[in-house]
RNA sequence: GGACCUGUGGUGCAGCCUGGAGUGCACGCCGCCCUGUCAAGGCGGAGGUCGCGGGUUCAAAUCCCGUCAGGUCCGCCA
């Protein structure tokens, strides 16, 4: 089937869309030398190569091309002599005879093989990041990130959202993330930022009346990188009025299914929902990987008056690891260690045995603690059980890291499990002058049941702010917003911000919210994230054209870059030597 | 800011623990041969600052210290 888009002025079809019903048809092809297999002076093939895929191109007499040549050749499709049918490719039925072949550009040996067998360092694939995504697995991972753009533009579209575009140069808003810092040449010693999101600009847009906003909106983070974080990534934000959080939810769930049926071929049938306070409990993290079991398990109650010095701490809890009894004294170190590094004083472990218990601590149990732990979680003979004792919260951190490293499947092996997670707290902790800290971020509005509380028991008091995960990644984040400023009163006396501080942080909000803010909430979450697991990749750096590495360094361009003296000049710019 | 892993012809690896001549494997590259290959095949060849610097030693790719680059993680990411 002939697309519209494969033809041009140069080229007729894609190399990989040919067929056995394409036979007889003369055709241009252009494309890239895969691979050229010469046999003497009267015949050799061409695997010629476009993003669509091979196709062999028969050459009757010698050609000069290397691999990576820019060709452009003509023949006519036909069979393959039977015998001579490749079942590896897509065209493998057919081949281009007669050919005349046209060098559009010559290649010098490329700095590695493009082809899919070998494994290149990550550091050569990034200094030529231009060939990198020539190759088949780049190819696929951005085209399967454009397809999901599309997807979810188009269920935006469907549910009446209207793409806005905001401001790349921002304000400074010191709150959250620290932001990239761009000097004004105009106003020198004067700054704008790149926005770590849209947060405030689509909130005024509910203020201006476009009561269901969305944008596929790049945002900038100057923090430290990770596999799943890069200082610049792309998010669906969108914000919309006079709803509530069910709504967004259902929005959300919208375009993200629409995403997932469009990469997977098939429509996932339910976003689970749990409380923020059920995730920590079983999963111990807000960001629960429904993909396998392990859940942690209390022991408090078990452990509430014992001798055992390790074990008295407000929480005691463990997980059960399957078929952990093997793992080696160094592993189970390495266990230890890795506790430790998450901030925990030990960790316990003992081997399910035959006769009870294997580990350290064992002499030191009484029968109802050891009985506790060889059966928890339903463990049998072959398991392992690993248990912290701490405060609540490092318990779930230890653990839950625990069960991650040790259960999670790699992410192209699990199926696809997304869950809402709600009831986020509205403050986590408090900082060092003993305020509060927003959990969300100051314009999340507070559960309408736990208001009573807000200033009596803060800590206690839930949000209307919710996160959508997938398989264990916290895909995004989401909240109603607070839009009457007496409770937004509240909330910065609460965190310690002083009226004339929030005047001066956001007061363009809460000027924009004193001429009739209407109630409004939103969502944005990481499509590199999403995308990424589509793909089946570990790391967004694969559904990223050009990504910095963990350094923050661009390995092809060499940014960052220092800049001439004119230009220093002009911004009133003077660096400092490096320390 | 911190922990761990990695760095050896163009590419991917082995060699390092237990020091002894830049040794090996696969791919690529260059030349010649080859009329049905498709990871083509045969013959020949070129190609190295063992990331960089210092130390130990008669001798360092190998051991030690430092440093740079890449990765994973902790901190950080409202």
């Amino acid at each position: 089937m002939k697309h519209s888009y494969e033809a041009t002025s140069l080229r007729d079809r894609l190399c990989g869309s040919l067929d056995a019903n394409d036979v007889g048809a003369i055709v241009s092809v252009c494309g890239w030398v895969a691979k050229r297999r010469e046999h003497g002076e009267h015949l050799a093939f061409v695997d010629l190569r476009d993003h669509s895929g091979l196709l062999q191109v028969v050459v009757e007499g010698s050609v000069d091309v290397r691999s990576e040549y820019v060709l452009r050749v003509t023949g006519t499709v036909s069979l393959r002599p039977e015998g001579t049918i490749n079942d590896k490719i897509a065209t493998g039925s057919v081949e281009l005879t007669g050919c005349s072949v046209e060098i559009l550009s010559a290649a010098e040996a490329p700095p590695f093989q493009l082809d899919d067998r070998s494994e290149i360092d990550e550091q050569i694939r990034l200094r030529y990041r231009y060939l990198d995504i020539r190759r088949s697995q780049m190819q696929k991972n951005l085209r399967l990130r454009a397809k999901v753009n599309s997807a979810i533009r188009a269920a935006m579209d469907r549910q009446g959202f209207c793409e806005v575009e905001t401001p790349l140069l921002w304000a400074p808003t010191p709150e959250g993330a620290r932001e990239f810092v761009v000097p004004s040449r105009l106003h020198p010693g004067e700054f704008y930022v790149l926005p770590q999101s849209p947060q405030i600009a689509k909130q005024l847009l509910m203020v201006g009346g476009f009561d269901r906003y969305f944008q596929i909106a790049r945002c900038l983070r100057d923090e430290d990188l990770r596999a799943d974080r890069q200082f610049e990534f792309s998010q669906l934000d969108l914000e919309a009025s006079f709803v509530t959080q069910d709504d967004i939810l259902d929005f959300v769930s919208e375009a993200v299914l629409d995403a997932a049926e469009v990469a997977t071929g098939e429509r996932p049938t339910t976003i689970e929902t749990m409380t923020w306070q059920f995730a920590r409990d079983n999963f111990g993290t807000d960001k629960p990987d429904l993909r396998f079991g392990m859940l942690i398990k209390e022991l408090s109650d078990v452990f509430a008056t014992t001798e055992v010095k390790a074990f008295s701490a407000p929480c005691v809890r463990g997980i059960r690891v399957p078929g952990g009894a093997e793992f080696s004294r160094s592993r189970l170190d390495a266990l230890t260690d890795r506790a430790k590094e998450l901030g925990a004083k030990g960790l316990a472990w003992f081997r399910v045995t035959e006769g009870g218990l294997d580990s350290p601590l064992d002499r030191f149990l009484n029968d109802a603690e050891r009985e506790a732990i060889r059966t928890l979680d339903d463990s049998e003979t072959g398991d392992l059980v690993l248990v912290v004792a701490d405060d609540y919260a490092l318990a779930c951190k230890v653990l839950g890291t625990l069960r991650t490293d040790l259960g999670s499947p790699p992410v192209s092996a699990g199926p696809h499990r997304y869950c809402w997670v709600t009831e986020f707290p509205m403050f986590e902790g408090l900082d060092e002058d003993g305020n509060p800290v927003s959990a969300h971020h100051p314009f999340t509005m507070p559960h309408p049941d736990d208001v009573d509380r807000l200033e009596s028991d803060p800590l206690s008091v839930r949000s209307q702010a919710y996160d959508l995960v997938l398989n264990g990644w916290e895909l995004g984040s989401g909240s109603v917003r607070i839009h009457r400023a007496d409770i937004q009163s509240r909330i910065f006396a609460i965190l310690g911000i002083t009226e004339e501080e929030a005047e001066s942080r956001f007061g363009f909000l809460l000027g924009a919210f004193r001429y009739g803010a209407p109630p409004h909430a939103g969502f944005a979450f990481g499509i590199d994230r999403l995308v990424a697991i589509f793909a089946g990749e570990e790391n967004i750096r694969e559904v990223i054209a050009f990504p910095k590495t963990q350094s923050g360094s661009d390995l092809m361009t060499g940014a960052p870059k220092s800049i001439g003296d004119k230009q220093l000049k002009e911004l009133r710019l003077k660096p400092q030597a490096k320390v």
